[in-house]
DNA sequence: AACGTTATCGGGAACGTTGCCGATAGCGCA
DNA sequence: TGCGCTATCGGCAACGTTCCCGATAACGTT
C-alpha cells in the first residue's frame, strides 16, 4: 500500500520526526531551504497524512454521522445529496445509517456512530420514534446534534423541516379554491412532528374557509406495505365520499393514486388529489400529480451547516433552533377546476 | 464526551492495561475473578473501544469507500441501500462519495478515499470516465476494488453488473413481438459498458429477426439537462418515423415519456416505448410503463460481498470474474400490442 | 568576558490499544 | 531440595502525528 510517514521522511533526510512534521506545517522556526527539501521530498513520495493518526491525537474523527429511516427514497436521498456536497467541501466525510422505521435500530446506530467516534450526527428519526431520550443523554455527554424533517421538540436541539404547515394550509386551501369541500387527508404516524404540522395546517385552511374539520376523513398510516389501498377504500365508503384526497408523503401519494386508478375513478373530475412529495416524475404520472415540493436538498444543506458550526464553535455556537425551509406548490391536472 | 478507556479501568482497579486488554477479550491466561471484575466495571462504565486507536494499530479503518455519480437516483439509492445492509453485519461502516458524473472529481474522490485509508473501494463510474488508469494504479498498490454497474473491462477487478445483453435482448425482442419494425435506442455515452452491453443486446434481437440495424436509430445522451426533447424530436422527423422507443436509462425514459406526450404521441398507439429503469412508480404513469427492471438492490448486495471478501482474504480470495444478475421484463401498457 | 537572544533543530511523551517478552509465585515431581 | 511447569499478571514498544521542552551554536549587548 501507501505506506509513507513522517518517519520516513526523517530518516531519509536526516532529520528528526518534529523537524520534518514542522516544515510540512510550514513552521517559523524551520529554516526555509529544510523546509523546501522536506517538502519537495514528501511531494516526490506522495506523502499524505494519516487521518486516523490525527484523529487519535486530536479526538476527533472529521466525520459526521447520518442516521436517516431509508436511503432508497427521494426526500432522504435528495437530503444526503445535499448534505454530501457541504460536508466535503468543509473537509467532513459522511457515514450513513439506516433504521428502516425501527425505533431499536435507532438506538443500536446511534450507538455505533458514537463508538465510531463521529464528530456530529444528523438525525432524522424514524416512525417508529416516540421517545428520545436516548439522545437527550448523548447530548448531554457533549455530542452535536442536529434533527432534520423528521424531528421533536423534546429535545433541546437545532432542528431543520420543511414548512409543513405553510405547505399543507396552501395544498388545502388550493383544493378548496377548485372547488372541494370533502378533502381527505392521508397521512403518516400521528405522534411524528411533521404529521402534527401538516394535520395543523390542513385543519388552519378548513377553518378559514369554514369548513367543519371531520376527523372520519383523516387517516393514519403506519409506513407497511399494501396499507393505502384499504384506507382509501375505507375513506371512499364515506357517504358523502371524499371529493379530495391530500396526502402528506411521496409513497402516500403515489399508493393513493393506484388505489384510485384501480377503483376507475377519474382525477380530478371525481376526486382531486395533491401529495407533499419530492417525486421528480410527479408530472409524467396519469394524470400529472400537482405537489407540494419539499426542498430536501436545502434541508440537508442547512442542517450539516448548523451541526458543523455546532462542531467547530461548540458552546459558542448559535443557540438550538427550529429553522423551516419554504415549500412550493405546483398545480397539475389533478387538481384541476372541474366545471359541471 | 464519553471518554472511558482501558487505561481508566487499569487505574481504577490496580491493574494494567495489557491485563485490562486481555481480560476484555477474554484471554485464556486471565484469572476468571479478574475477567469478571474487568468486564463488570467495563460495563458500568459503558466502556467502548476506541475504534481510531484499533485502526492505527491495525493499519485499517473497518470502512469502505463508495464511489457512485449520484445518490438522489433511483439506481444508486437503491444500490447503496444493499451495499449498506450488508456491510453493518460485516462490521464495516459505508463512506460515501458522489462524482457527479466528472472524471476529475472521480479521481479527488478516489485520492480522498484513499487517504482517509478505507479498506476497499466499490466503484461505478462517472460517464465522463474512459481511462481507469487511476484506478489500475491504486490496484496495483493493493486496495481491493470492486466495480460494479458502470464497469470497464480495462480493469482487472471484480466487476458486479445486471445482465444487460440479455434485458436489452428482451426488451428488444418483446417491442418486435408486439409488432413493432423501426425501434429507435436512446442510450447513454458509447463508451460506457452498460451502454455497449445494451446496444449489442438491441442488435442481436433485431438481427434475430431479420431487421436490419440501422444506426440513425441510435441517439447517444450526455447526461445533459433539457436533452432528451431534441433527441426524440430528431429520431421523429425520420421517415419512416420510429414506432418504438427503447431507452437505457431511468432519466431517458422519463424524458421520452415527457417529451413523446408533449408531442402529441399517443402510446402505444404511435408509439410504443420500454426503460431500462428501477422507478418504482413506473406502473402509476401515464401510461403505465413497461420496464426492463434491474435489481439494483442485489447488485449493491453481492459487489459488497466480493469486496469484503477481498479485503479479508486478500490474495486468497477468487480471482476477478464478472457476475451478471439477471433482469426482469415488466411488460405494461406502453407496450401493448395495438391491432390495426 | 559574561550574558541574553535568536534561529534551528532533536528528544520524548502522549493519544488508546495490542502483543511480545518477562516476571513472579505456587505447585508437582524426581 | 532443586528443577521445571503453569497460571497470572506487568512492562514496554509500536502504530503516525503533534507539541512541549530542551539543546546547541552563532550572534549581539553590556
Amino acid at each position: 500500500m501507501d505506506n509513507v510517514t513522517i518517519k520516513d521522511i526523517a530518516k531519509a533526510l536526516n532529520l528528526s520526526t518534529s523537524t520534518v512534521s514542522r516544515a510540512l506545517r510550514g513552521s517559523y522556526e524551520i529554516n526555509a531551504e529544510t523546509k523546501r527539501l522536506v517538502m519537495e521530498y514528501a511531494e516526490r513520495l506522495n506523502y499524505r497524512p494519516n487521518p486516523i493518526a490525527l484523529s487519535l491525537k486530536e479526538n476527533r474523527s472529521r466525520a459526521i454521522g447520518v442516521i436517516v429511516p431509508q436511503i432508497a427514497n427521494y426526500f432522504f436521498s435528495q437530503a444526503i445529496n445535499g448534505i454530501e456536497a457541504i460536508a466535503y467541501n468543509r473537509g467532513y466525510h459522511v457515514i450513513i445509517f439506516q433504521t428502516h422505521e425501527s425505533y431499536e435500530r435507532e438506538v443500536v446506530n446511534m450507538q455505533q456512530a458514537v463508538s465510531r467516534r463521529v464528530d456530529g450526527l444528523l438525525i432524522s428519526l424514524s416512525s417508529e420514534t416516540s421517545d428520545v431520550t436516548h439522545l437527550r443523554e448523548l447530548q448531554d455527554q457533549g455530542m452535536p446534534i442536529v434533527l432534520f424533517d423528521r424531528v421533536s421538540s423534546e429535545l433541546n436541539a437545532t432542528q431543520v423541516v420543511a414548512d409543513n404547515f405553510k405547505g399543507a394550509f396552501e395544498a388545502t386551501e388550493h383544493l378548496i379554491w377548485s372547488g372541494r369541500r370533502r378533502i381527505a387527508h392521508l397521512t403518516i404516524p400521528p405522534y411524528m412532528s411533521i404529521t402534527q404540522e401538516r394535520l395543523a395546517g390542513y385543519r388552519a385552511a378548513l377553518e378559514k374557509h369554514g369548513i367543519a374539520y371531520d376527523e372520519n376523513l383523516v387517516r393514519y398510516g403506519t409506513f407497511g406495505p399494501d396499507e393505502v389501498g384499504p384506507m382509501v377504500d375505507d375513506l371512499l365508503a364515506q357517504n358523502p365520499r371524499p371529493d379530495a384526497f391530500f396526502t402528506a408523503s411521496d409513497r402516500l401519494a403515489a399508493g393513493c393514486l393506484g388505489a384510485l386508478q384501480k377503483r376507475k375513478l377519474r382525477i380530478p373530475e371525481d376526486v382531486a388529489l395533491i401529495g407533499f412529495t419530492n417525486m421528480n416524475v410527479a408530472e409524467l404520472l396519469s394524470p400529472p400529480m400537482s405537489t407540494v415540493v419539499q426542498p430536501a436538498q436545502e434541508i440537508g444543506q442547512v442542517a450539516v451547516e448548523r451541526l458543523i458550526e455546532l462542531i467547530e464553535r461548540k458552546q459558542k455556537a448559535a443557540p438550538p433552533s427550529v429553522i423551516k425551509i419554504p415549500t412550493t406548490l405546483i398545480a397539475r391536472d389533478s387538481t384541476r377546476t372541474v366545471v359541471e
